[in-house]
DNA sequence: TATAATTTAATTGTATTCAATTTAATTGGA
DNA sequence: TCCAATTAAATTGAATACAATTAAATTATA
């Protein structure tokens, strides 16, 4: 054992949890560009697809995601058409953010998205289950100790 | 079992992986602050704790990243003064990295930042090592069936 | 009620990330 | 040797991420 060892790549965790999600959402590339959305795009689809309406504070909350990266990404969505943005009638502070039919539409054709990436991370059920487990236990716990 | 079940997001593993990589890392912000280093950044200084010299490419490969990620912050990190870069004397198209005195002293600042991540990821040494095995295993898959 | 405090998005600025392209150096084959 | 192919880093452009600040709306309090 030696002072530094702390300190070598090799003994992170952090490191492989980086580089894996780096690498994964490298993988969701080519899949997601057959539906014009990015990564980050896609996961808010799927809030939208499941809440149909969410204004973007809560959006946020779901998605570890702020403002900062959210304004300009709705933006996008909206430009494409695939949400509406408006002001909540009853809290004008809120921002409304509503699927439209073309980005119900877009549901189908995301369906295969799931399977193709599974197919490129080889983990048995078990496996996958206890890192899911695992990964959100980390979720939260981190955020709870401010 | 509903048809767009596998495009609900709690049903993904992606996600909570990509969401806590990026929560693990924001995490590190104010520990890395205090030795002026981003999370990349850091990554980058303990591949040249221990190898003292690498050159781009092999840094690249090392930690998953591109020279695009690498040239600025290579240079950035050079302008701090903790590395040098230099062509390679015996193939000019490689770029040397060097760590600096300056860098090696950053070393010991160090030292107290795996354990205050650590701190507040509190996962048993078994998830821990269980978690470690599971990523590298994905990342040892993830890039080998191009 | 008037104002202070809080809340929510948007904005600004810095730092990634990566695909695609470009440039320069090296290697390999005709 | 000459030139095509390959390789490595740099550059360019688009999309995140997030801290910090700003602006507008709402809530709480004196």
């Amino acid at each position: 054992m030696e002072k530094y060892d702390s300190l070598k790549l090799e003994n992170q965790l952090c490191f492989p949890l980086y580089a894996c999600a780096k690498e994964i959402t490298r993988h969701y590339r080519p899949f997601l560009d057959e539906i014009d959305l990015t990564y980050t795009q896609y996961i808010v689809m799927m809030v939208m697809w499941e809440e149909k309406s969410i204004n973007v504070k809560k959006l946020g909350q779901r998605l570890f995601l702020d403002s900062g990266t959210l304004t300009p990404l709705l933006k996008s969505l909206e430009q494409k058409g695939f949400i509406t943005r408006s002001r909540s009638k009853t809290d004008e502070r809120n921002l409304d953010v509503n699927v439209t039919d073309l980005g119900l539409k877009l549901r189908d054709k995301a369906l295969s998205v799931p399977s193709s990436i599974s197919a490129c991370i080889s983990l048995t059920p078990e496996e996958a289950g206890i890192l899911y487990k695992t990964l959100y236990k980390i979720l939260s716990t981190i955020n709870t100790e401010e």
